[in-house]
DNA sequence: TGGTAATTACGACTAAAATCGTAATTTGCG
DNA sequence: CGCAAATTACGATTTTAGTCGTAATTACCA
């Protein structure tokens, strides 16, 4: 069996992960300018935070040239998997039902979106018979 | 306007919170019971979380007697809906049905949880018009 | 009443996360 | 070429979370 990495991003690490999935890859600079946006530090700490995650294998990095470009290196649906579960279970007494309820509640989706989820809904129903 | 703390519970937080909303009120040495059958940590790490959490406001205590009897100060849906929404806006690029179908997807929901959730669409569409 | 068990208080310690300053390196251009 | 600007490397520091040991306090009951 492979050895896999219990490689949990922390809160930082998802807001540059963010990004990188958004962009397929970027330099730390224009990783740097988006966070900006929401929250002021340093450039050598996004830095430093991203040298981070290529040693944890949270990110590759092609360092051919000077300016080094990076690339997110788990998938968004899995790391939203993970830490959908660890929610459910420290947060919704291991129901996903309640988390659904509750994300459906506060937030008011489109009615577009509510088919969306409706069609999903149908496909389980159809699956599980 | 009144100052309100931005009291995000951490992860140990949250596992307390959990036993205390389900038992309405507890003793330290309660909850760390129910911690143990996940954890293991020494008693006093509890004891001195739990009073950490009171002088953050997490939790209210009644300390008439030598043993303290605490209950939580916050409710779990807004506790809930905080880390929802952080969540969203972190792993969900900002999109609640995105985290409804990755939920729905990943784990099964019996039957019988679908019917609810559908009603609660239904439910939300007609509100809508 | 006096000792034992349980509880709280307190402070110290470790580990991890986040921040930043500074030095070294590279690159492009005048 | 040689300097200025940008980038990386590296180490130091701060903060926060989590852990626990030990002393002080309380309560109970033999």
């Amino acid at each position: 069996m492979t050895l896999i990495k219990h490689n949990k991003p922390t809160e930082s690490e998802l807001e540059i992960l963010q990004v990188l999935w958004n962009k397929e890859s970027a330099t730390v600079r224009m990783v740097h300018e988006v966070l900006l946006k929401t929250k002021d530090s340093g450039y050598t700490t996004t830095l430093k935070l991203m040298q981070i995650m290529f040693e944890k294998g949270l990110v590759t990095r092609d360092d051919t040239n000077k300016t080094h470009i990076y690339q997110p290196a788990v998938s968004r649906e899995k790391t939203q998997k993970q830490f959908l579960n660890r929610m459910i279970d420290t947060l919704f007494a291991g129901s996903s039902t309640n988390l659904v309820l509750q994300a459906l509640g506060g937030h008011a989706a489109s009615e577009e979106e509510l088919e969306k989820i409706q069609s999903l809904i149908n496909d389980l129903k159809k699956g599980s018979k």
